[in-house]
RNA sequence: GGCCCGUUCGUCUAGGGGUUAGGACGCGUCCCUUUCACGGACGAAACACGGGUUCGAUUCCCGUACGGGCUACCA
């Protein structure tokens, strides 16, 4: 048990697209299995029939490969020694009812014929009774429909006339219940506080408790990672391993505390306020017809993605925030993980995106701008565009924010910012311009030295401090009143674009 | 309501019986700068409360408050 081989699994249920909770809860598991040379697979909890979403678990594969949270087995990364790796799939085998049956066999689980009807009156008269507890358990269970409360005949009459019945787990009525959890520590439940959980459901699929069981003995799983909302049904689950007789291989347990939403408190949703993603990935959801949109497609890069999702719970230990992929698993542990719940703060998705992009190659960044420039009909060479990359990321938190920042590399001004053109903009100024457009044009060397150095002495030959037009300038050739370093963005354009544009602008300003 | 989990600056967090309680985002002031940004300097900003234990608690224990999760034939 001790030296049993690190296995983890991701396992979600394909009710719709995996918020960044889910990928979250996969970063540490993928980063605990790579840490210790371990297994990572991706299972596919898709026992409830009724909500499975079309596409949900494509979402879920492409969503881990663009994180760079790639399984090593499992659905739609390869399969394993382990397959199928969909649980509905697993279902065919029979494995659920075999393990179901034999709790049944021993005495630990029983079959139950109740209806949703009866359920719900049974809840109602509890609840009347103002039981702390309502619940089907020790108690409820001996005035209801099953195998413990009827007679063997009973059950069999029940049984041969094809009555619907699902098998619940015999939870002992009044019984310490202890775990250890490698985050929390030791939690101790009273079994009085746990139902007699549903393990095959009616239509014969296991319900998420079985199943997940079932499959973590099958596929040796070693550690069971998930998120905190699961700590109240852990105690369910330790006995159905120990009536299995798997106590001494089961996984270890580690609930991670959950990612609050930015506003006010509660769990994340699939919307927020703030207005930023939820979702790494674009999603649409055919059943409600919503869309919800992606980190991704909102200009974040993965890393930068990824890296704000560690600190989220998690800390190396020193100050560093900014860690590369090999670093967050040769620091990892779950020892430095936190117990409370961590809103997450869009202002610092924001800087952590920002900083990954600081350090792009521009040619990476110039890749991803000329998909935007297509769109717009833009031709433009690879090296212009990086050069507009190179000037323009000192300026982005989004590459989304590109186009916004560096339009005026590409087309001429259509407006001149008028709060610089009113404050500046006289007789003496526009003398000055035409007599550097003759100057620059008749400039051999077009670098930004040069240009500023040829800028400068003009104006000081004409009597002019520079500050007065350089403003002027950047407005004249760009049409803004803020932007990238101006002698550098000059260079870019070229001297054909800049007299062009030096003229333009004195022909249509007024004199 | 019941059960479980939690609680250090607004947010993410470090720390841990004796500290000027550290860092980051954000915020403010200043420097750099033609602008914006970057960068740099500085600053405001936290141990939820009440009892213990102790020479000494933010740190350990117990309560309270607050927050969160769970309470389905959903995961």
């Amino acid at each position: 048990m001790e030296n049993k081989r690190v296995r983890v699994r991701f396992a979600p249920s394909p009710t719709g697209g995996l918020h960044m909770g889910g990928v979250r809860t996969a970063l540490f598991n993928y980063l605990f299995a790579k840490k210790h040379g371990g297994d990572f697979i991706l299972r596919i909890e898709d026992t409830d029939q009724t909500r499975y979403v079309n596409g949900a678990e494509e979402y879920i594969v492409n969503a881990l490969k663009w994180c760079g949270i790639e399984p090593n087995e499992g659905v739609g990364f390869g399969n394993g020694p382990h397959a199928p790796y969909r649980q509905s799939e697993r279902k065919e085998l029979g494995i659920y009812r075999s393990y179901a049956e034999r709790l049944v066999a021993s005495g630990h689980a029983y079959y139950a014929f109740d209806t949703a009807e009866e359920l719900e009156a049974m809840r109602k008269r509890l609840e009347a009774a103002k039981v702390a507890a309502p619940q089907y358990n020790a108690v409820s269970r001996q005035s209801m429909k099953n195998s413990t409360a009827l007679s063997e005949d009973e059950v069999k009459k029940l049984m041969d006339a094809g009555t619907p019945y699902v098998i619940r787990l015999k939870v002992p009525r009044n019984e310490e219940i202890r775990f250890h959890d490698i985050i929390r520590g030791w939690v101790v439940v009273n079994s009085s506080q746990v139902d007699d959980k549903v393990l095959l459901k009616s239509d014969g699929m296991p319900t998420y408790h079985l199943a997940h069981i079932v499959d973590d003995i099958e596929m040796k799983i070693s550690h069971a990672v998930r998120g905190e909302e699961w700590l109240p049904s852990a105690p369910a689950h330790v006995l159905i391993y120990r009536y299995l007789g798997l106590e001494n291989e089961m996984p270890q347990l580690a609930h991670l505390p959950l990612i609050l939403r930015p506003d006010g408190q509660g769990k994340l949703s699939k919307r927020d306020k703030s207005g930023l993603p939820m979702f790494p990935l674009n999603w649409y959801d055919e059943r409600t017809k919503e869309s919800y949109i992606g980190y991704r497609e909102s200009g974040f890069f993965a890393d930068a993605f990824i890296n704000m999702l560690v600190l989220l719970g998690w800390n190396p230990g020193n100050n560093q925030e900014l860690l590369s992929k090999e670093e967050m698993i040769s620091l990892f542990s779950f020892e430095r993980v936190n117990k409370a719940g961590a809103k997450f703060d869009p202002e610092k998705t924001k800087w952590f995106n920002q900083q990954y992009l600081k350090n792009k190659p521009n040619a990476e960044l110039a890749d991803l701008f000329a998909v935007k420039l297509k769109e717009k009909q833009i031709v433009a060479t690879q090296t212009y565009v990086e050069g507009v990359c190179r000037l323009i990321k000192e300026k982005a938190h989004l590459a989304s924010e590109f186009w916004e920042l560096g339009a005026f590399f590409f087309q001429e001004p259509e407006k001149y910012d008028e709060v610089v053109i009113a404050k500046r903009w006289n007789s003496s100024a526009r003398n000055f311009f035409i007599k550097l457009a003759e100057i620059w044009s008749a400039s051999e060397n077009f670098s930004h030295a040069v240009l500023e150095e040829k800028f400068k002495s003009t104006a000081s030959e004409n009597g002019i401090k520079p500050g007065e037009v350089m403003p002027l300038l950047r407005v004249l050739i760009t049409g803004l009143a803020g932007g990238p370093a101006l002698f550098e963005t000059i260079e870019l354009l070229g001297m054909a674009q800049t007299i062009h544009r030096l003229q333009r602008a004195l022909h249509e300003l007024p004199e």
